[in-house]
DNA sequence: TAGATTGTTAATCGATTAACAATC
DNA sequence: TAGATTGTTAATCGATTAACAATC
C-alpha cells in the first residue's frame, strides 16, 4: 500500500474527522457525507471534501461515504490499526502520567518501557510498564527496533537524551520538554508544547477584552 | 497597552523563541540577534525577524535585541507576566496530572480549583488544589470571574461540561477531551489533541519507510 | 429525470521567502 | 567609513475558497 502524501494541515484535521465519526457510530444511517461532517464541526465543506478525497476514493455522489468504511480508511491512514512501538525517557510526574494513560493503543502507540537515571525510579513499575535504568536503553532499542522515543525529562537533559535516542536508532521523537532539540536530517521531532496552547488561550482573552 | 495582532503561526512560534532565550540567560553577550535565534533553531531568518518585529520595537541595526528586554517583551505579550485564573473539570488521571504539574504559573496560568462529579473524588486535594463537587462550579466561577476552563472529563461528558462552563461565564476552554465542542461565537476552544501529534509521528515513519 | 453529493479546475487569500533600503 | 543587522517592499508559494462539471 503506497503512502499517500497529504499536507500537514490536512493531516492535523484527519483525527478530528475520525473522532467525530466514532461518536456517531450508533446512528441510523449507514452513510455520512462530507457536507454533514463539515456542518457538524463548523468547518468549510470543501476543506472536508478535499481532505477525505485525499485519503479515500469510496465517496459516491449523492450518497456520501459508508461511515464504517470511512472510519477504517482513516484509522488505516493514521496508522491506528497497526501500533508503533515507543519508549519513554523520564519517569517524573508527566512521564508517569503518560505511562499510566491507557488510551494510547487506541491511537496506535504502544509504550514498551520507560527509562530513568534516578536509581530510585529504576526497576519499578508504573501501571504495567517497567521503568529501567537509562544504561539499558541502547540495547533494548536495538533489540526491539523501536522507532519512536518520548522525552519527558527536564529541559536541561533533553538534548542529551535526544542524542542517545538517535544513536540507538530512534527515528521520531515526541518531545514534551520545552526546549528546541537539534537533530540530524531525517529525524522528526514533534513538540508537544503546552506553552503554545496557553499562549493562544491568553491571547484570545486579551484580544477579546481589548475589543469589548 | 493595546494588544497587537499577530498571525496564528507567529503566535505559535513566539513561545519557542522565549524558551530558547531563557536557556541562554547565562551567556556572555547582553545582545541577541534574530539571525542568531534563527540559526540556533534551524529557522528562516526573515521569519524570526518579522515575528520579533511584530511584538517589539527594541531591535537595533547592527546590535540586535537586548536579550533580557526581549524576554520581558515576549513574556508580557504572551501574558506570562500576569497570570490568568482557570478551573479544571474532571479529576481523573489526566486531570490529576495537570493539577499536580507545577509549571503552569511560569506560563501565566493559575488553577484555582478542580471539580468532579464523583463523590469519592470531591472534597479531596491534589497537591494544593481542592477538588470540589460539580454543583459548586457555577457559583465559584461567578464569584471569582474566572475566564479559563480546562476540560479533562471523558469525551461523552465533555459537551455537557462545556455548556455548564459557558453558562458560568467562562470565555476560553482548554479541551483535553478528544471530541469536538459546540460553542457560541466569541468563545475560544483550544483542543489539546495528542491524537494529532501521534498522527504526525506515525505519518513521518510511514513516509520515511516507504521512500527508503 | 431531478437533486444531492462528489471531485476538479480556477480564483483568492495569506504566509513565507527574497531582495533591498535604512540605520547604527 | 564599512559591515552587520533591522525592517520593509515585492515576489513566490501553498492553502483555502469559489465555481462548476461529473455522477449516481
Amino acid at each position: 500500500m503506497p503512502s499517500r502524501c497529504v499536507s500537514k494541515q490536512t493531516l492535523q484535521r484527519l483525527p478530528t474527522y475520525l473522532s467525530f465519526l466514532r461518536t456517531r457510530s450508533g446512528e441510523a444511517s449507514k452513510y455520512v457525507s462530507a457536507t454533514a461532517i463539515a456542518d457538524a464541526l463548523g468547518m468549510n465543506q470543501v476543506v472536508v471534501r478535499k481532505d477525505l478525497a485525499s485519503i479515500s476514493t469510496s465517496g459516491r455522489p449523492k450518497v456520501g461515504y459508508v461511515r464504517e468504511d470511512l472510519i477504517q480508511e482513516l484509522e488505516r491512514f493514521l496508522g491506528y490499526d497497526n501500533a508503533d512501538d515507543a519508549i519513554l525517557v523520564g519517569a517524573g510526574k508527566l512521564g508517569r502520567a503518560l505511562l499510566s494513560f491507557d488510551g494510547f493503543p487506541q491511537y496506535g502507540l504502544n509504550i514498551l518501557a520507560a527509562f530513568d537515571t534516578d536509581p530510585a525510579a529504576a526497576n519499578t513499575r508504573v501501571g504495567d510498564k517497567m521503568v529501567l535504568p537509562l544504561e539499558k536503553l541502547p540495547d533494548l532499542c536495538r533489540r526491539t527496533k523501536v522507532r519512536i522515543g518520548i522525552i519527558t525529562v527536564p529541559g536541561e537533559h533533553a538534548q542529551q537524551v535526544c542524542d542517545l535516542l538517535i544513536q540507538s536508532g530512534i527515528l521520531a521523537i515526541w518531545n514534551f520538554a520545552n526546549v528546541h532539540l537539534e537533530v540530524p536530517p531525517g529525524i522528526l521531532v514533534q513538540n508537544e508544547n503546552m506553552a503554545v496552547s496557553l499562549a493562544i488561550l491568553s491571547n484570545h482573552l486579551k484580544e477579546r477584552f481589548s475589543t469589548k
